[in-house]
DNA sequence: GCCGTTTTCGGCCCGACTGTTTTCAGTCG
């Protein structure tokens, strides 16, 4: 099992323990574990080869020996008991909107209802309001949110998807005469890669009258809940939003509360309170009832003597701890990019030629940029023979002329590592590109020692200089090749071989932890776009961000290096 | 169930909105 299998074992068992009326902090033991363990950049089996399972921050000794327990032998007694106590089929019942726990108890306990279909079966015959406790209002409104449910299918959406809706909405909301200031929030403003609704925080001294703009506005479908401080709409596309407002001297206990994220605020609560501060959206309340509002986001920090923390790195993962120790790292930002190193022309899949591709990356600020089409084997995508490599050579030559001397125009290929493991070009065809990326694109559902290995050889090949989108993943359409990625990053180490973080919002891959742990190990990464055409270079901005989620400082960015040193790099590597 | 710059036991973050139960529980974030 890897570390989201096992999470979502306990993230089960958290929501089992729930129905059954277990003790809340119990449940919530259970879901900090599960989150833990999810974003561990090591593979738990590792961990848990080594003894060192109770290392892990929320994993004590019971949830230890459940690992266990699971790791040796596929299953856990407790979790199928639990599962044979109560039916499954709640879980699912607990996605369904205003349907939490206690109310999925009831329904199973009382009319014996154990699925989503029999809920809404009861639902449309009447028999829910019949409940105590239930009215007609309820039961319609969980026949809406199952709805709501079936429209958003798969739950959470891309940040790429998300963030053009908020900017958007923020763009409507900031043209009301009322509105003081309108920014992101939640999830979203983490630059999470994907996102469950959209949070967007409203400065006004009019909370009324702009909530009632907003929910006018013809984008939005259906109000779930309207009041002056918090509305929550569905869009016509079935999109969740929340939009909070508060007056401006308080806009910065409320912007800091609405980032999150929830562990990360939990964590610095604890911390407020160790001060004798009790610290809310609306203030920081003292012991004697008084109170201190706080307009800006950085003093929040400040006034528990920490530094701010960019929301990208709130996410409980000991950034907290680390600003107490002065220990946090100077992010990268978008502006620290000096270079693209993967695209690709019309001389395979690309849209656009490599002149104007060369035009789009000065645009963008680029000072170099490296061509990466497609190889051989990748037929789909029109993959260039040796030949056509020789072609495409002169035109880059020719291309190079009329470039100003400013400008580094790098000849490179995105390689095929075959299905067999072997390479799609011979090493003397490699050893004339300026730059080599490898990367997998077909049979990425090999098993794990199989598809590992042909990744260990494409690393071990003297002219590999970065491995791509290494895990293959397509968010929400393709889970990523089981890689041993412990393996990966050492062999990545110990031949100097660049890990790519690619910033298209689909793939994001590396990930935030697995970038983390390649960081922290010194292996370079790079933030690439895999540009098919020239607006897709603006995806740089998401790879910044999950490179910053990862604490990833500019020095640890190959982008960032200037084109000298980028062509003497290469140039040494061979 | 987890954890320790108050603690190895006794805590564990805070508030808005809704529906319905005349005083609050449930849900959500």
């Amino acid at each position: 099992m890897n570390n989201a299998e096992v999470a979502q074992v306990f993230e089960d068992i958290a929501d089992l323990l729930e129905i059954k009326g277990e003790k809340v902090f119990k449940v919530i033991a259970y879901r900090r574990g599960a989150e833990s363990i999810r974003s561990q950049g090591r593979d738990i089996n590792a961990i848990w080869k080594e003894g060192k399972l109770e290392d892990i921050a929320g994993v004590g000794k019971a949830i230890a020996e459940k690992t266990d327990e699971l790791l040796r032998t596929g299953k856990l007694e407790y979790y199928e008991n639990l599962k044979h106590e109560i039916p499954i089929g709640l879980l699912d019942m607990l996605k369904v909107g205003d349907v939490g726990p206690k109310k999925a108890a009831r329904f199973w306990k009382e009319l014996d209802i154990t699925s989503v279909e029999q809920l809404e079966a009861a639902a449309k015959s009447g028999e829910l309001q019949e409940l105590s406790g239930m009215g007609a209002k309820s039961e319609a409104r969980i026949l809406e949110s199952i709805e709501a449910l079936k429209r958003r299918q798969t739950g959470r959406m891309s940040i790429g998807v998300a963030l053009p809706i908020a900017e958007r909405l923020l763009g409507e909301l900031r043209q009301h005469p009322m509105v003081k200031a309108a920014e992101t929030a939640g999830s979203l403003r983490r630059l999470r890669e994907t996102v469950g609704d959209l949070d967007l925080l409203v400065s006004t001294d009019h909370p009324e009258e702009v909530m009632q703009a907003f929910v006018e506005l013809p984008i939005v479908g259906r109000v779930r809940s309207k009041g002056p401080v918090k509305t929550s709409v569905e869009l016509i596309d079935g999109v969740r939003v929340q939009v909070w407002t508060h007056p401006s001297e308080r806009f910065g206990t409320a912007l800091q509360y609405a980032t999150g994220s929830k562990d990360h605020n939990v964590r610095l609560r604890e911390l407020a309170l160790s001060m004798g501060l009790s610290l809310s959206d609306q203030a920081f309340k003292l012991d004697d009832g008084g109170e201190i509002t706080v307009a800006n986001e950085a003093e929040v920090y400040e006034k528990l003597g920490l530094p701010w923390i960019a929301p990208e790195m709130r996410e409980d993962r000991g950034e907290i701890q680390a600003a107490r120790n002065g220990d946090l790292p100077k992010l990268i930002e978008v502006k620290n990019l000096r270079g693209e190193l993967h695209a690709h022309t019309t001389w395979s899949d690309g849209k656009n030629s490599i002149d104007e591709m060369v035009r789009a990356a000065m645009k963008e600020g680029h000072k170099y940029l490296a061509i990466t089409d497609h190889s051989q084997s990748l037929g789909i995508a029109n993959g260039l023979t040796v030949k056509r490599v020789e072609q495409q050579r002169k035109e880059i030559a020719k291309a190079r002329k009329g470039l100003k001397a400013k400008f580094a125009l790098l000849h490179g290929t995105e390689m095929e590592i075959l299905a067999d493991g072997s390479l799609d070009y011979a090493d003397e065809v490699l050893a004339r590109f300026d730059l080599v990326i490898a990367s997998l694109h077909t049979s990425l559902r090999q098993p794990r020692k199989q598809v590992t290995a042909r990744m260990l050889n494409a690393i071990r090949n003297p002219h590999v200089d970065i491995i791509a989108h290494p895990s293959g993943r397509l968010i929400g359409k393709r889970e990523p090749a089981d890689l041993d990625m412990d393996q990966i990053l050492e062999a990545a180490l110990e031949h100097g071989v660049i890990l790519e973080i690619n910033s298209n919002p689909e793939r994001l891959d590396l990930n935030d932890i697995y970038a983390r742990r390649a960081a922290e190990m010194g292996i370079p990464l790079a933030i690439n776009t895999d540009a098919h055409r020239p607006e897709h270079l603006a995806f740089r901005s998401f790879g910044v961000g999950v490179a910053r989620r990862a604490w990833v400082t500019s020095k640890q960015v190959v982008n960032c290096w200037t084109a000298a040193r980028m062509q003497k790099w290469l140039k040494a590597r061979g």
